[in-house]
RNA sequence: GCGGGCGUGGCGAAAUGGCAGACGCGGCAGGUUUAGGUCCUGUUGGUGGAAACACUGUGGGGGUUCAAAUCCCCCCGCCCGCACCA
């Protein structure tokens, strides 16, 4: 099936030998003349000349860790697709910028040090060669000194400074928008912001704070501050984990350690300032809807209101409510486990009567259900057992009674207060009111434990008779809960009615009575939290921070960046028991974290903060960097960043990169993280731009089979024997899969065979050519020969294989001939499909002008070099090698990546008369060929010359004609008389 | 459960209201070759037919239209994301 190169081949056929040899050459000659090195308007990279910055043009794609095992097959396909886009571009006369770089901090790299036994910094920096030397011999233009690695000290000083500005900013709720802290300040001394603050309880004046009260209420409001938060600890691996590295049952997918949720203090990001924004300007963005939509969902604005319940003297719950409409129908309260008033809200004993399925008897037994104190401990230790996954997959409802009242504003009604796991501690006021009649979970609840249910919106007839047995007024009957808008009734209490009333309209009057009674508001919450920011892990970038004696934050100055990673033999996290303190691997690094600096009051003594910064805090912003790499003054010059941001084509672009190619696996976490960042820095007037990304585009998966042996392991698919039997691997039967291409299913195809079969032309084409480029594919290795050929009869074409000489140039095509007019046409198209991203059908026109040129050739023995050179250079952006190597040989001295794509000739395109499809009734019946500017009378004289029509028109009435010109001609018959 | 997307030959796919299956793989037939491979030519959705041709055909059903793979409604299947979000 190879192609391996016989003897009695030709000795110039364009095969895997030849094409090696052709794309070693070029590769060198690009290397040698910086071929690929773009210039920038001003600083260390400027231009000699000026640059038209309405022909400017940012395409990259996302950039990789820099992994152990390198590139598969299924890796490049973004790569090559922006490449092919970008030389595409530069011969339309952009100033394309074209970088790549290297996502070097975080787990994955860390993992992979641990696993070999070697140190992050030694396998970093092996793997980031061995994918640059992979990423070459694929021929990608990217500019080689713009390449950067996040953990490049030089870059991950700036990472660090980005983290001062969130620092050293608050976003003033009033514009919504991020300040500086020092205008804070400036405030609250000046007495036009009152501090209010948690630190600050009572808010007293600025003037009556101590210094250090001053401190914790400018620290409350800090785009970056400290707060206890409970996260997923891991005692067996030393550190948090992230939710995605938790498994189902609750332990670690590495190692299979127990995970246990724990309050830790940690540094957060303050990115809810950001929802709103976060979610309004995605409108702008040229982005897929499905991503839109995944982002809109992870933000997850909803519309609701606060409602405040007394319970008791002096308690009083909040809840947030999207149903402020069925208050009346709220006949409990339930509030998360976590929340910081079921201790106080906890009585004694049980109240007279208290069922035993309230007092939790059926799930912790007699002795501790004995007491509301006992059972809400109870509970309380089952829920911290227990994961947030695991607590999802259990099907019924648990809660337990605290044996406290809360009394409904508006019916009055006596409202047991209740604690369960369903009420998230993080959404919302981690309280709600119950409405079992219209909730499906509290329904549930009020089913399973039997707690009273009032309908106050009436189901419709339909939804009613659906449901044999269930009677309107009583819920118990229905079987669930109905959530429908409707028609509200048992609502009137003292104060309001909105008994007939729709559901928006009880909304609006149930609100308005509680902002006006001052027992609620309308208000706005989301599901998206605050960013978790720190990690005890020792592979990414320390925290610009010191601690004083306080305990309190300190902003290193910028002098004093960057904080650099200490060296270290033993980095691997460590374990600790359950009741201590995690301890980060930097703690241990010596003469780290008790440091004596100077910041401006002499000499004194610190600590540094010693956890590091998460995998994402590079990607956050290492875009900007490689617009101005070596500036060692600014993380990006202002003229440069502005150029190169600046949104161009239609008006209305907000800006950002033109072109972003990457998996959609980072649609809510890199891609959100990265508009927060850049939203900062925007109000801050650090970027030009309110948007990093402006058109984003997902590439799709390579898919290839993958085996498991009967133990259900994964087995190496390259070794997989095709029997009669089905696969087989070292004997056994395989259950065959088919996934992602990659090493989790160790189905991974290296690029270096592909190389040797064919080259690296042939590859860069098949990937373009599999099918549209944002849908999975499937790697399937025969059908490689298609594009290898058209590479082939292209090269045979110009070249002879046996001499290796230039053919014979045939004589001027006139503008006349069917070739020369193909030729045009195809190139119109292809332009077309170039700007759209859909290479597949550029190259399947491609071939087919090829194929009339091999017949031109055989005919004649000699090419017309107007098509040659037309499709040697639509051929340039896909197979940039084999199309250099016969520009050169065409006999040009210019450089092809200089040369103008070819532009069509409209004379050309234009034929005089059209061919179009007759139907009668919608059938087939012919074709006619008219003049091009042909009215229906002449297309209907023309179709009548044809016997099919004739005869049918002759027997029948014509009842209509539709004549859509150079489309179609129909006419419609009926039966005559 | 909610949201997004997809469904076309043996396979990857074209056609986004106007002759369904461009282009490629694979298959079949022929040429070149000692043979195989390479290379070249022809052919290839299905059914019937020697052929011309006819009928049929884009997951299923219904609708809009002169005209539907394409637009609308219902159903089925598959993929992806989120998921006790109040």
């Amino acid at each position: 099936m190879n192609s391996e190169p016989s003897a009695d081949d030709a000795k110039f056929r364009y095969g895997a030998a030849l094409a090696e040899q052709i794309e070693l050459k070029w590769q060198q000659i690009w290397s040698e003349q910086g071929t690929f090195e773009t210039p920038n308007p001003a600083g260390d990279l400027a231009a000699a000349s000026t640059l038209d910055p309405a022909r400017k043009l940012f395409v990259m794609d996302m950039f990789p860790y820099p992994s152990g095992s390198g590139l598969h097959v299924g890796h490049p396909l973004g790569y090559i697709a922006s490449d092919v886009y970008a030389r595409y571009m530069r011969m339309t006369g952009h100033v394309v910028l074209h970088p790549f770089g290297f996502d070097a901090f975080g787990l994955p790299a860390e993992q992979y040090a641990i696993e070999t036994g070697q140190h992050p910094a030694v396998t970093t920096a092996q793997n980031i060669a061995n994918m640059r030397r992979q990423l070459r011999r694929l021929g990608l233009s990217h500019d080689p000194r713009r390449e950067i690695s996040t953990a490049d000290p030089k870059f991950y000083r700036w990472t660090q400074w980005i983290f001062l500005q969130l620092f050293n900013s608050w976003c003033d709720p009033d514009t919504g928008r991020a300040r500086p802290v020092s205008d804070l300040v400036a405030e609250f001394e000046q007495g036009t912001r009152p501090p209010v603050s948690e630190a600050n309880p009572g808010t007293r004046a600025w003037r009556e704070l101590d210094d250090v009260t001053r401190r914790r209420v400018i620290d409350s409001y800090r785009l970056a501050f400290l707060s206890e938060a409970p996260v997923n600890w891991c005692p067996g691996l030393g550190t948090v984990l992230a939710n995605e590295e938790v498994t189902a049952d609750g332990r670690s997918q590495v190692g299979n350690y127990p995970v246990y949720r724990r309050r830790m203090k940690q540094w957060m990001l303050r990115i809810t300032a950001y929802a709103d924004r976060l979610l309004a300007d995605l409108d702008g963005l040229d982005w897929t809807e499905s991503l839109k939509t995944m982002q809109r969902n992870w933000i997850g604005r909803s519309v609701g209101a606060d409602i405040r319940f007394q319970a008791g003297e002096g308690s009083e719950i909040q809840v947030f409510t999207t149903r402020p409409d069925t208050l009346f129908g709220a006949t409990f309260l339930v509030l998360a486990p976590e929340h910081p008033l079921v201790a106080a809200l906890t009585a004694d004993e049980w109240p007279e009567g208290t069922p035993g399925e309230w007092k939790g008897a059926p799930l912790f037994g007699d002795e501790a259900s004995a007491s509301p104190r006992s059972a809400v401990a109870a509970y309380i230790e089952r829920t911290a057992r227990v994961s947030d996954r695991q607590r999802q997959a259990e099907t019924a409802k648990s809660a337990v009674f605290t044996g406290s009242y809360a009394v409904n504003p508006v019916s009055g009604a006596k409202m047991p207060i209740l604690i369960s796991d369903y009420v998230l501690v993080g959404y919302g006021t981690g309280a709600i009111m119950a409405v079992p009649a219209h909730d499906q979970r509290d329904y549930e609840l009020a089913t399973e434990i039997g707690l009273p249910l009032v309908a106050v919106v009436r189901p419709g007839e339909q939804w009613l008779s659906e449901r044999p047995g269930a009677d309107a007024d009583e819920p118990a009957t229905w079987g669930e809960a109905f959530h429908a808008d409707g028609t509200l009734v048992n609502s009137r209490g003292d104060g309001i009615s909105l008994n007939g009333l729709g559901t928006d309209d009880a909304k609006n009057r149930v609100v308005r009575w509680l902002e006006d009674s001052g027992l609620g508001a309308r208000r706005i919450t989301y599901k998206l939290r605050d960013w978790l920011f720190s990690r005890q892990r020792y592979w990414g970038e320390p925290f610009p921070i010191v601690y004083d004696e306080t305990g309190l934050p300190i902003a290193l100055p910028e002098s004093q960046l960057p904080v650099a990673l200490p060296p270290m033999s033993d980095f691997r996290p460590q374990a600790v028991g359950e009741d201590e303190d995690p301890k980060a691997p930097l703690s241990r690094a010596p003469g780290f974290e008790v440091v004596e600096l100077d910041l401006g009051d002499g000499p004194r003594q610190y600590r540094r903060e010693t956890n590091t910064m998460p995998q994402w805090a590079g990607s956050c912003w290492y875009y900007l960097r490689y617009l101005d790499p070596d500036n060692d003054q600014r993380f990006v010059d202002p003229a440069v960043e502005e150029f190169w941001m600046a949104g161009v084509g239609e008006a209305g672009r907000v800006g950002g990169v033109d072109l972003y190619i990457g998996g959609v696996e980072h649609a809510v976490l890199h891609l959100l993280y990265a508009r927060f960042w850049h939203k900062v820095l925007y109000d801050l007037g650090h970027v030009s731009t309110p948007e990093p990304f402006q058109r984003l585009y997902n590439q799709g998966y390579i898919l290839a089979d993958a085996f498991t042996n009967p133990s259900g392991r994964y087995v190496p698919a390259t070794e997989v024997e095709e029997t009669p039997d089905g696969p087989c691997y070292q004997g056994e039967p395989l259950k065959r899969h088919y996934g992602k291409m990659g090493k989790s299913l160790k189905n991974s195809i290296s690029p270096d065979e592909i190389y040797q079969s064919y080259g690296a032309d042939t590859l860069r084409m098949y990937e373009m050519a599999m099918g549209p480029l944002d849908v999975d594919r499937p790697w399937q290795p025969d059908d490689i020969v298609g594009v290898y050929r058209f590479l082939q009869r292209l090269w045979r074409n110009v070249i002879e294989e046996e001499s290796g000489d230039l053919r014979a140039e045939a004589k001027h095509l006139p503008s006349s001939d069917p070739l020369y007019k193909l030729t045009h046409r195809t190139v119109s198209e292809v332009t077309g499909y170039f700007d759209d991203l859909r290479f597949n059908v550029a190259i399947a026109r491609m071939i087919e002008l090829n194929n009339a040129l091999t017949q031109f050739v055989q005919r004649e023995d000699a090419f017309p070099r107007q098509v040659v050179e037309a499709l040697v250079l639509m051929t340039f952006p896909l197979a940039s090698h084999v199309a250099s190597e016969l520009w050169e040989r065409l006999g040009h001295r210019d450089r092809i990546d200089d040369v103008a794509f070819p532009v069509a000739d409209p004379d050309a395109i234009r034929e005089e008369t059209v061919t179009i499809p007759v139907t009668l009734d919608g059938k087939p019946r012919g074709t006619i060929t008219i003049d091009r500017e042909a009215v229906q009378d002449d297309a209907m004289a023309a179709a009548l010359r044809l016997e099919n029509v004739a005869s049918v028109v002759a027997d029948r009435a014509i009842a209509r004609v539709v004549f859509v010109p150079g489309k179609i001609l129909n006419i419609v018959t009926k039966a005559r008389g």
